[in-house]
DNA sequence: TCTCTTGTTGACATCGTTGTCATTCTGAGA
DNA sequence: TCTCAGAATGACAACGATGTCAACAAGAGA
C-alpha cells in the first residue's frame, strides 16, 4: 500500500478552526495588526511583523475566506468561463489557472456556458455580482464576443483574455501565442520537404484567433513566391467531422494536395481518416499537420506532426496578470505572447518519399517528441 | 453577430446587492422569517411563506454565500478531488457534478491531487477544514485509498465515491457502472463473431474498479466453455504506451489472438498502433475493442468499438446522493448502478472476414454510433 | 522643551446571514 | 371563560474577517 499508513490521526490541529483571534493572542497584538501582516499592508514595524508571522506559522493559520468576503471588499474568487468542446484544452487551462491562483490564496469558480446564448451577457454580470467575483478569465470564443467585453469593461469588472482575436483597449489584459508566425514556420517546413500543393483546413469563423493561423499559412506561401490556390483552402469548424468532410473535398480535386495543414488537431484527425478511407497512405502519399498537440495527436496512427500550444503556461500567465491587476501594481495595458513550438512526428514526409527514415523531420530542423 | 446585441444595459438590478433586509422590508416580516422561508424550515404559516416568496422573486434575491458560510454551519461548498490523467473523464465528471450542485445552490471547489503523495490524507483533511467543505466527491483511484476513506469516515466528513472498488460500510455512498456484466457482454459479442483467441489488456492494478472488467471477460469465456489462456491476459497501466507494448507482446506469441479487448480506450489506441505497425489490418485481421468511449474512440481509424460509460450521469447521481445525505433525508447506505452500453464501430469484425459490410456489428445486436 | 508630523497600534462598527431564545399568537380542551 | 401546548414570529448575538478612525509613540524641527 503506497499510502500514508495510519499517521493521519496526528496533526489534529488541521481540523481545529484557528481564527485571527488565536493568532493575535499568541503574538500579543490586536487582530487588526494580524490582519495587516497577513494582507501585506504597510505601517507594521519589522519586529511586530516577525512576531505575527511566527504565530501564523505556528498555528498554521489561514484566513477564513467567507469572513474575508463578507467584511472586506474582495472575494478572493476568480471565475473561469468557457465554452470549448475540447476537454484537454479546458483541463490545461484549469490546471494553469489553479496553479497560480491557489498559490495566491484565490479560489476558482467554474462557469461552463453557451456562447450562442442570448442571455450570455446577463449570465456573466449576474454571476460576477452574485458570487462577488474579483476577476474573470475568458477563453475563446468568449473572448471575441464584443458585447460581452464591452459590458465587462463598462462596469469595470477586471478580466483577462486567453487567445483573443485582438488586444483591444476594452480588453487590456491578454495572453496569446504566436499563431501566425508558428503556422508560417510549419508551412515553410512543409515547403522545405518539397510540398508545393499544401491545403489548409481553416478554423471556425467564430473562433477569431484561429484566423491568424490561416494568415501564417498565407505568409509562408507568399514568401516562397507560391500563388495561393483558393481551392486548397477549405472552411472547417474545428471538429473532426469538418476535417473529414473538407479533406474528402480536397481529395476529389483534379489536382489534389500532397499535404494538408489543419488549423487544429481534431480536424487533422478527420483528415487522417479521410485519407485512410480513400485508400491513400499517410505520410507516404499525403502529409498531414495539425495544431494544439492534444493527447490524441500522439495516439493516432501515424502519430501527428503538430504545433504544441503551451496552454497551461498561458493560463498561468493570464492569471498572474489578472492578480497583479487586482493588486493594482500593473500598467493598464498588458499583452503577453508565449510561443508555441513545432512538433514533428510521423504524419509528414517529403512527397512521394517512402517512409524509410521513419520520421517526417525536415533535415536539421525542429525536435522530435512522443 | 450571433450575440445578444446591446440589451445588456438593461436589468441593472442584477448588479444591485439585494440583502435579506430588503426582502424582509418588502414582505413586512423579520429577516429571520425570510431566512426560514429561504431555507425551507418549518413553522412558517402558508400566508407568510407566500408573501416572502413573492418578495424574493420580485427582488431577485439570492442569499450571500459568504454570509451563509460565516453565520451558519454549512458552507454550500463541495470539493471534487481527482488524480486521473484522462481529461475527458474529468471534464465529464465536472459537468455532471456542476449540473446537479449548481441547481441546488452549491458551489464546487476543484482539487487535483497526487494519489501517491504521502501527505494525501492531511491534504484532504486540511482542505476540508480550511474551506469548510460540506461534502467531498472522490473519483478513482482516490476512492480506493483505504486510509483516506478511513480518515474521512472517522471524522464524519460526508463523501461520495464514484466507481470505487467495493461499497464498504466505511464508504456508504457510491455510484458505479456495470463493469463486470457489460464486459462479459462485449466478450460474448466477440465470441459470437467467431473469435476464439481473445486477448485482454488489463487495467492498472491501483485502479481497482477496472479489475471488474477483467472478471467480466473471464465470466464470458467460462460461460462459453473456453479455457482461459493466461498468455492472452496482459497487464497494462491504463495508458497508451502500455497498450502498445502489451499488444506487441501478444502479436509475438506463437498463436496470436484474433481480437484484443482493452480495459480502456487509451490502451485500445495503443493496441491499434501496434497492430498497424506490425503491418496487420484492423479489423480484418485483428479486432480491437476498448472501454469508456472517450472522444478519441470515434476519431481514430478505424473507429473503435467500445463501451460507453455514462460518466456525466454517474457524477450527477453521485452529487445528488451526497446532497440528500447532507439534508439528512437519505438512508445510511446507498449504492447506485448506472449501466454502460456497448458501442459497435469499425474496429471489430468476424475473424478473417473482409470489411465488406462495413461494420463490426454482430447480427441483430447492439446499436451503431458515430 | 514643545510642537508637529509620521509611523504604529488598537477599539469598534460592519458585512449578511444563521442559531438561540424569548415572545406572541392560535385553537383545542377543561 | 380560562389554560396551555404548540405554532409562528422576531430580537439579538454570533460568525471571522476588513475598514475607519482615534490614540499613542517616536523622531524632526523650532
Amino acid at each position: 500500500m503506497p499510502f500514508g499508513g495510519t499517521a493521519f490521526v496526528r496533526n489534529l490541529k488541521l481540523m481545529e478552526r484557528i481564527t485571527i483571534h488565536d493568532v493575535a493572542r499568541l503574538a500579543g497584538v490586536s487582530i487588526k495588526t494580524v490582519s495587516r501582516v497577513v494582507n501585506d499592508e504597510p505601517n507594521v514595524s519589522q519586529r511586530t511583523r516577525e512576531r505575527v508571522e511566527r504565530a501564523v506559522r505556528q498555528l498554521n493559520y489561514r484566513p477564513n475566506p467567507a469572513a474575508r468576503q463578507l467584511g472586506g471588499s474582495r472575494s478572493f474568487l476568480l471565475g473561469l468561463f468557457y465554452d470549448n468542446p475540447s476537454a484537454s484544452y479546458i483541463i490545461n487551462v484549469q490546471n494553469g489557472v489553479l496553479a497560480e491562483s491557489r498559490a495566491r490564496g484565490f479560489d476558482l469558480v467554474l462557469h461552463p456556458c453557451n456562447y450562442t446564448d442570448r442571455q450570455l451577457v446577463n449570465e456573466f454580470l449576474s454571476a460576477a455580482a452574485q458570487l462577488r467575483l474579483d476577476g474573470l478569465i475568458l477563453t475563446p470564443p468568449l473572448t471575441d464576443n464584443g458585447s460581452l467585453v464591452e459590458a465587462l469593461a463598462e462596469r469595470g469588472i477586471p478580466f483577462v483574455s486567453i487567445s483573443p482575436a485582438e488586444a483591444t483597449p476594452r480588453a487590456p489584459l491578454c495572453v496569446k501565442t504566436n499563431d501566425r508566425s508558428v503556422c508560417a514556420a510549419m508551412t515553410q517546413c512543409l515547403l522545405a520537404m518539397g510540398h508545393r500543393r499544401i491545403a489548409f483546413l481553416a478554423g471556425h469563423p467564430d473562433h477569431a484567433a484561429i484566423r491568424h493561423r490561416e494568415l501564417g499559412y498565407l505568409d509562408a506561401l507568399s514568401a516562397a513566391g507560391i500563388a495561393v490556390d483558393r481551392e486548397l483552402i477549405v472552411q472547417g469548424y474545428n471538429d473532426y467531422d469538418s476535417g473529414f468532410d473538407g479533406t474528402n473535398r480536397l481529395l476529389a480535386l483534379e489536382d489534389p494536395p500532397t499535404a494538408v495543414f489543419a488549423a487544429n488537431d481534431d480536424m487533422a484527425a478527420g483528415a487522417m481518416t479521410a485519407v485512410h478511407e480513400a485508400g491513400l497512405s499517410v505520410p507516404s502519399q499525403i502529409s498531414i499537420a495539425g495544431f494544439d498537440d492534444v493527447p490524441l495527436a500522439a495516439h493516432v496512427w501515424p502519430t501527428l506532426t503538430t504545433i504544441r500550444q503551451p496552454i497551461e503556461k498561458m493560463a498561468s500567465k493570464a492569471t498572474e496578470l489578472l492578480l497583479e491587476r487586482l493588486q493594482g501594481d500593473t500598467l493598464d495595458n498588458q499583452s503577453v505572447v508565449i510561443d508555441s513550438e513545432l512538433v514533428f512526428r510521423n504524419s509528414t514526409l517529403r512527397p512521394g518519399q517512402r517512409r524509410d527514415n521513419k520520421s517526417g523531420l525536415p533535415p536539421g530542423k525542429g525536435k522530435r517528441y512522443g
